[in-house]
DNA sequence: ACGACAAAGCATACTCTTGT
DNA sequence: ACAAGAGTATGCTTTGTCGT
């Protein structure tokens, strides 16, 4: 009957997944269907679990009946209880419900009910927004604070690689042939057994000879190859944040071009000196007669542990201040932190993520061979960390919105009904709705109409 | 036709916000 | 601090659907 669609209450809200019209508290039920910890309904892919349990999550509930709250409205309880059967008490209960629509049924009232169920979708409007807006800004903030720890390891790992240093510790050139393969050769990998013999990248237990001269030469080679690239890219690095001032423009990167190119010239020039070092030093050994070869090598062999031995002790000291030098710095580091890090780096401070030598090497060689994606970039190693970051969230960012709009049509329809005002449900305005339930709309919708 | 079950509506209890 | 009002969760009831 006319009264009967009169007296229910109004279909004020619409579920932003199905488009379904429902009372203010039957939305929230139907909702909770999808999250509810007994026999919960199966996703239909309509309905968005996990951002319903997140929107069901923050709502605060109401303490369930026969807790220790409820103790003024025992009467009221009991009376329901006892009309067990209660009748469709739609027309008794008009007057209650809403006073301004019944009573006074006059323009102003009616204009006023009108602006409040107007002000409260809007403000639900607004409030679901505002939380996907909260939700999308929590994830942008993490991936900044990620891309900060990590770029901060890389260039950790650049300085770690260091500038002009020498590709060796010792200066070849002011070694002999028989120190030399000392110096540079592995011990034999059998020195321990009964029977140690010489390998390809080992010096000998008698004088050395051409094979250790040949070892030596394809050590050399090596090296200088690992430090050249090495050298170039940290070359680069240090030489930027030098000489790097926000201000300059074109000028700092023909520098760094320029410092780079010297860098390059010196370690070939140094390769060249050590590989003529070398021929000279292993021709003036061949000539000397075996007996003295002999002596000789033994007493490199003594000056070796000797030299090693100071070796030993020098670094042990080294190591003592290094790690009082340590904790100072740390503590420098912290206050620093303190001041001028992320605020939630105060909460976790960021991990230390470990470069291993191999990937270093890998980095420094592609680096050198000017493959941004996976060297060390000399482009960005002069920008502030703010820039690199946004440049960096910018960059995936457009991944990420097009990785939406393609498979998120959901989530956009979704957002559309919540940003827009509260529809009709019309059969044609819910393309994603099954059927079945449209079905079950219109029949319910022609039964109104037609009661 | 009937029972079981799911979903939605109604009344009410409860919480939170706002004005005094 | 308190009262009033708005919004919302929950218990109970009705209604619709499906299987037997």
């Amino acid at each position: 009957m006319n009264t009967d669609l009169l007296t229910k209450a109004p279909k004020d809200k619409t579920c932003p997944y199905c488009g379904q019209a429902f009372t203010s508290s039957s939305l929230g039920r139907h909702l909770d269907l999808y999250i509810k910890e007994k026999n919960p309904k199966a996703p239909d892919g309509i309905h968005d679990v996990d951002e319903i349990r997140k929107l069901r999550g923050t709502i605060t509930r109401r303490h369930p009946r026969g807790s220790s709250r409820r103790n003024t409205a025992s009467s009221a309880t009991a009376g329901s209880q006892a009309g067990s059967k209660r009748s469709p008490m739609g027309s008794d209960g008009e007057s209650v419900r809403s006073p301004e629509e019944g009573d006074i049924g006059a323009e102003p009232g009616q204009k006023g009910h009108q602006q409040r169920v107007l002000n409260r979708s809007t403000m639900k409007s607004s409030l679901e927004i505002r939380h996907r807006v909260q939700d999308a800004l929590d994830t942008a903030r993490a991936a900044e604070l990620a891309l900060r720890e990590m770029i901060s390891s890389w260039r950790a790992v650049k300085h770690q690689i260091g500038m002009g240093s020498m590709p060796f510790d010792i200066n070849p050139l002011s070694l002999d042939f028989p120190a030399l393969c000392l110096q540079f050769l592995d011990p034999p990998p059998t020195l321990y057994s009964s029977t140690p013999h010489t390998t390809s990248t080992s010096w000998s237990i008698s004088p050395p000879n051409q094979q250790q001269k040949d070892s030596l030469t394809i050590h050399f080679r090596e090296q200088f190859k690992k430090w050249k690239s090495s050298s170039i890219a940290s070359t680069a690095v240090t030489a930027e944040d030098i000489i790097y001032r926000p201000s300059h423009g074109t000028a700092r990167q023909e520098d760094v071009n320029c410092l780079l190119q010297r860098a390059e010239e010196a370690a070939m020039n140094l390769e060249k000196q050590v590989a003529e070092h070398l021929s000279i030093s292993f021709q003036a050994w061949d000539t000397l007669p075996v007996q003295r070869q002999l002596e000789l090598w033994n007493l490199e062999m003594a000056r070796s542990i000797g030299k090693r031995q100071q070796q030993i002790s020098a670094l042990q000291e080294t190591q003592y201040t290094l790690k009082q030098e340590n904790a100072n710095l740390k503590s420098q580091l912290d206050n620093l932190n303190r001041e001028s890090q992320p605020k939630e780096f105060k909460i976790i401070p960021p991990m230390t993520l470990r470069v291993d030598g191999a990937m270093r090497e890998l980095w420094a060689e592609a680096g050198a061979s000017n493959s941004p994606e996976t060297g060390l970039d000399t482009g960005v190693s002069h920008a502030d960390l703010g820039t690199l970051v946004s440049g960096a969230i910018e960059r995936w960012k457009s991944v990420v919105v097009a990785s939406r709009t393609s498979s998120g049509m959901n989530l956009q329809r979704d957002f559309d009904h919540v940003s827009a005002p509260i529809k009709t449900p019309t059969s044609g305005t819910y393309p994603m709705t099954p059927d079945i339930s449209r079905s079950t709309q219109q029949r319910k919708r022609s039964q109104y109409i037609n009661s």
